[in-house]
DNA sequence: ACAAAAGTGTTACACGTACACCCATGA
DNA sequence: TCATGGGTGTACGTGTAACACTTTTGT
């Protein structure tokens, strides 16, 4: 204690020999959220290599010397998703000392929603187990992953209620019964129907396309599109996005 | 492009040299905000050493091998205001490549709340030149930190609106013309005294004091006191704060 | 014709907003 | 008694919640 008080910081002190203080490794990992109209699903790798062989885990790499963590990944998910341009958000950064047995790793988690149907897994890649599973089926995980999938849940239920992110996980079209089933799964809530269209609707935020459901032995909904440009224009003069 | 795709996970694969990607510095950085009655400030240093010689930056430093991010941030705080137990919430992490001259060192943010009066500068501490600075007045500051800052104030606004944050801010006695001017100050609005007044009574989070205002040229308040205990059961059972 | 889900209208009530008014104190 | 800000009541409009009802398809 008293060495730490008496030392000048260490980065603005003269000349130091600082290379004790580079010595850490940052990952990032990414917990990939989906929704195939029924549940919401994350989308787990089963570790090969010890330590935690067989367990489940959160995608996620060390960063490269050079590499931006935001590249990195993006990275993670190309080679997992075969995916470019997922919506992506940093979550929290997980720096605890003994979270990894192979040196003091930092990570950085992310999370990440995609639209369940674009998704192609790549068997070519390190990950080739790669499976989505229902977030209520997820058991023990290597390190910190559960810590870190809880957080990331945590976070998705307080975004999707302020900012319209939930379309990312729905297909392009889509109908009003869709949006609010996600929705009612995502938060564990129920809304009532005619309300939550309402709500939706004078929001302004849905094209309505000249499209029907087809195939279905009940009246055929009409499909909707999110209008993500209106969204902008929006945003842009005070609206929030509520609920 | 190839050789990143082809390398299998570095830390799931068997025994590649993970030297490189053991070289990165971990700091931390932490926004403080304060409230003089009258505006938001920010505590900042000034830096004595290149690079960035005589440039304002927020108060951090490197994170020690064998310590903790949140234990090196608390370390920070208490070098630099002689206090404990002091609001912290982390903020975002900064891993750019070339944020750090002396080397790639990703920066974990954090903000913190504290009552402005109990601050003493530590003259004794690394940073003897801290002062606190009107938010507006803030110019150019090193490294990326003006990014930094404007992130931790737009996440302190986004706090404030639905989380009995404020209160870090005020002394343990105040006015509720006291919070309706912090909440004023700090969202760039106005309130209505009577609806803010009952908006905020309603919640039944402050204790009404058997005080008042002393020495004021006009009808003295009454003082009141956040009632943290009340608010952790209220949240138990659902409660929201909101604005 | 029936089941099943789409889609709409109506009403009651809670809540936010605006604004007017009275109260207590020091000078 | 005046200026200043503390503190309260009311009336109005908007938004939300509950629920009943009509519509359209497949079988």
């Amino acid at each position: 204690m008293q060495t730490l008080n008496s030392r000048k910081n260490a980065y603005t002190s003269d000349h130091p020999d600082l290379t004790p203080f580079f010595s850490f490794g940052i990952s990032v990992d990414c917990v990939v959220f989906g929704y195939d109209g029924v549940d919401v699903k994350v989308l787990v790798i089963e570790r090969g290599t010890e330590p935690y062989l067989g367990y489940q885990a959160i995608p996620g790499d060390l960063v490269h010397p050079q590499e931006d963590a935001v590249t990195a990944t993006q990275r993670v998910l190309r080679d997992l998703t075969g995916l470019e341009n997922i919506y992506l958000e940093q979550l929290y950064t997980f720096a605890g000392v003994d979270r990894h047995p192979l040196g003091r790793v930092a990570t950085i988690a992310y999370f990440s929603l995609l639209k369940i149907g674009d998704y192609n897994p790549r068997p070519s890649s390190w990950a080739t187990d790669a499976q989505w599973m229902p977030i209520q089926a997820l058991g023990e995980m290597a390190f910190d992953h559960k810590e870190i999938f809880d957080a990331a849940l945590q976070r998705l239920q307080a975004r999707v209620r302020n900012q319209p992110i939930g379309f990312e996980l729905l297909p392009e079209e889509f109908t009003l019964a869709d949006l609010q089933h996600l929705y009612e799964t995502l938060l564990n809530t129920q809304f009532d129907k005619a309300n939550f269209r309402k709500k939706i609707l004078t929001m302004d935020l849905l094209i309505p396309l000249d499209k029907m459901q087809k195939a279905v032995r009940h009246r055929p909904a009409r499909l909707y599109q999110f209008d993500a440009l209106r969204y902008e224009a929006l945003s842009k003069r005070g609206f929030h996005f509520e609920l």
